[in-house]
DNA sequence: TTGCAAATGAGAACTATTATCATTTGCTAT
DNA sequence: ATAGCAAATGATAATAGTTCTCATTTGCAA
């Protein structure tokens, strides 16, 4: 067999259901890596499977919660969703299509433990989102 | 007279009216740096003024778009208000008392149009918090 | 002043998210 | 396997923040 290891779960102290397996294989097997609760929402409907949007708030809560999933809150009031894969990034966030990309900058990283530092802060975690325009082609909306 | 200058709302293109010059008022001469909508439309009605919410929201908006004000979409889904006093800067959040210090990177800043760039967007705005602890006696929670 | 476009205020509408609660489901001990 | 029960779910109501609608008011130019 092939399919995602509810062990996932299991060690998150999550019960296996039907409904956390199927959001947690959308974002191991699916196509889209940041999604919003309603993206995921549409995806099972689409997949047939018989999901309420209340359902895929709350375990979207709890995988982050357990460290699967990590959220963002970009502009535009909706939280968006990616799985956690260890490594930390940035992101940019394209103002027209809402097309993210990820990226990550030592130096960026090392100038914000400096400055914390310097302020006498202990950093546990920072978010940084560049807000821009595609100048390419790969902007469908322009 | 001492009193803030309409000056700022003509050159904005915008006409002087009594709820435009209250709030930025509120801006300029209050002791609250960041404020949202709600806390503005308080101050207001505290103050004797009669105006409505839907507009306080509006005249941000427009006080954001005309440069006057910079908007920050922090955590906890309601968008925080700032005179826009020229100098930009990003945000240092303390986790445990939520004391907010404020801090300008010229490497930082020169380091993001440098990504952006290299990846074909034209940088809009961006938005920096970096979530910390207090390690100092600053922080009065811990 | 008068006129009229622009701005306002009250409240409806909307969007994202959370809470409530009766019903269903996954697991555990038979 | 199966019964029991706490945990999870789905439908829907509720909430929070914000935007929209539209009748009324206001700022300002002639």
């Amino acid at each position: 067999m092939d399919k995602p290891q509810p062990g996932h779960l299991k060690n998150a102290g999550l019960k296996s259901t039907v409904p956390r397996i199927r959001i947690l294989e959308l974002f191991e097997l699916g196509q889209e890596r940041h999604m919003s609760a309603e993206d995921v929402y549409k995806h099972l409907l689409a997949s047939g499977d018989d999901v309420g949007l209340a359902t895929v708030y709350r375990v979207l809560t709890q995988f982050e919660q357990a460290g699967l999933l990590t959220r963002h809150n970009f502009e535009g009031g909706k939280s968006v969703f990616e799985l956690n894969q260890g490594k930390h990034h940035d992101h940019i966030v394209c103002l027209q299509c809402g097309h993210v990309e990820e990226f990550y900058d030592a130096a960026i990283e090392s100038r914000q433990e400096k400055i914390a530092a310097e302020r006498g802060f202990a950093v546990h975690d920072h978010s940084l989102h560049i807000y821009a325009d595609c100048t390419k082609k790969k902007c469908p909306y322009k």
